[in-house]
Order: C-alpha cells, then structure tokens, then sequence
DNA sequence: CAGTACTGCTTGACTAATCAACTAATGAGC
DNA sequence: GCTCATTAGTTGATTAGTCAAGCAGTACTG
C-alpha cells in the first residue's frame, strides 16, 4: 500500500492543484534521493556536489574544464563553484591551470587520486541509485525519465521567456 | 523536441543504468522546481523552507505543533529547524509557546501576519507550480505522483531496514 | 522514591552557501 | 588604439546549515 502524500505530510486540507500535489512529491522524492547519495560519499570525505564536479570532469576528458563551464553542467545550480572548487584542490582531488590563449579562464582537471576516488564510488552509487528506483519497472523508469525531461525542459523555456520580458 | 539528461549535462559517457539516468533526472528537476518556488517566495522576505515551515503550522491548526513535528514533516529534512523557527519568529511569523502538559515540548503556531503572508503567497505559488508542472496532462501528472510515491515509500523502507540491521 | 534512560529541544563551534562588489582579461565600435 | 562593454573568476561580508554536546523535563524500574 502506498500512502499519498497528503497522507504523508499529516496535512488537514488537500492540495490546491495536481499540479501542486506533484510538485511536492517531486520534491521530497528528490530530498530523499539526495541523502541516500550523500550517505554514500559523505564517508569518503567529500560532499555530494563535490561528487558531481568529479563526474563531469571526469567525463570532460583530458583538457577539463573551464570553472563556469562546470557549474553550468551541474545538477544543482550554484554560485559557489570557485569555493567548491577550492576545497576539492586542497583535497588534491582536481587542479587549476590558467588558460593560456585566454588568460580570464581557468581550467579545472581530475587528478588522478580524483579519479580513483570516483571508481571506488562508481559500484556503489550504482548500487544506491538502483535499489532506490529499483521498485519501478524498466518501462515505468522511461516514463518517469520522459515526464521529467519534459517538465525540466518547459520550466526552462518558461524561465528564459520571463528574463527576456525583464 | 526533448534533449534528454545526458545531451544536457553534456557529458560524454552515457548513464551507467536507467535508474541512474532517472535518478539525475529527479535531482536535476526538483533543483529547477526549488528555484521556481524560492523566486516566488524570497521576494517576500522568506525562503522556501521558510515558508514550508508555515505551511505546516497553516495545516495544523489552532494549537499549532512541537517543534520536532515540524521537522518530521517538512518537504527537506533539516536538523536546524530550532534556528529557522528562531528566524521566523524574530520576524514575528510565528509564536512559541511552553506545552504546560510536557514541559519538554514547545508549541509553534503562525500569528496572523504570518497567515496573511502565506495568502498572498497562495496564489502566485499556485500558478508557478502549474506553469513548471503544465506541460504534463492530468493523467501524466497523476502517473508522475504514482511513480514518485511509490520511489519514496521504497526508499523509506530500504532506510528503515538498513538502520534496523546496524 | 531514588536511579537511570529517554525525549525534546537548545546551544556552540564549525563548515558551507549566498549576494554583492571587484579585478583582470578580452572583444567591439569608432 | 582608446573607450566601453562583456566575460571569467575571485573575494568579503553576511546568512544559513550541520554536527556534537548539553540540559531540562518525563517515564520507567526496582
């Protein structure tokens, strides 16, 4: 039996909208999801968004990448990438080097203990993120995936409209 | 035409499995969700934990909740709910009263500046929930909640049984 | 009716996130 | 080539979040 959330919250009144009520699941769901990751990074010493710098440089390649380039590809948006960069440089996880045809940029690269550290996490967040939607069919995690793509992709057509009228 | 999560993070490698490609998904989409509603409220002087702290105390009536019920309920798991209650009563949003019953307990309850805050803040939530969460059909919208329900309530149990065998 | 354990917060010390300036480098127009 | 605007990133001050310890009040046990 699956409780609905307005069951969940204890709340006395219903939700406004469908809209609203999903909203709020996306929501916790995804609050839920966040500490099932950080509670297998977190032992290793580093936070979840500093988790997710590693991925994406490590998936940048040889190069890496410039600072706000990474905070661009992040899964949560942040205007702290350089501090967060910092603390991973003194973790000696990534290192800095000053662009040289473009002195302005920065460029952020995986060191090789970052990436060893990244492989040890690869088995279990895999094995994390699976048991935490493993409830949900092959079929059923295609559709969640599509629903979301669509609605991320309209807010931010939404998103860019109003900063445009601004 | 949707791009999907891995042409958006840009990222070379494709997803490891389905539900790790989903679980970025929900992470990244309930990231641009929390923007939406913190543009909607912040402005107001409040932030959105704020604000779902005054949700709650609205649901729950005249007697208004323990401080740690609070906490149970919110759509974030926070340990520092003493200091946002600290915040919102410095702001005059919420009173704090002694349970005379359990001395131990202290009764939280929105003042009515704090009620006329949060209607007027009804509305514009309303609406941005329902333009983010828009583009989905109501069948698709109750299939999302299904699906996310039915993650959080597996979630759940897995935490449960992982705390219970340690 | 002690002694002990547990609950319900609160506090202090620390770490991290946020916002607004600010510097340094590049590019664009005249 | 000299202004003006833009881009890339950093820094400082403030605010907020986190973790561990603490303290008052309650319940349970012999």
């Amino acid at each position: 039996m699956t409780r609905n959330i307005a069951q969940e919250l204890k709340q006395n009144k219903p939700f406004g909208t469908k809209a609203e009520e999903a909203a709020v699941a996306l929501l916790r769901t995804a609050d839920v999801l966040r500490r099932v990751v950080a509670a297998v990074v977190e032992p290793k010493g580093i936070t979840a968004q500093q988790y997710n710098v590693l991925r994406i440089l490590r998936g940048a390649g040889e190069r890496g990448l410039p600072t706000l380039e990474i905070a661009d590809r992040m899964i949560e948006t942040t205007p702290g990438i350089t501090r967060l960069i910092d603390r991973l440089e003194t973790k000696k996880l990534v290192a800095r080097e000053r662009c040289l045809t473009d002195r302005r940029q920065v460029f952020c690269k995986i060191t090789s203990p970052g990436l060893t550290l990244l492989t040890a996490l690869d088995t279990p967040i895999l094995q994390a993120t699976g048991t935490a939607l493993g409830v949900l069919k092959k079929t059923e995690l295609a559709s969640l995936i599509d629903l979301l793509d669509r609605t991320r992709e309209h807010s931010n057509e939404q998103f860019i409209e109003r900063r445009r009228s601004q």
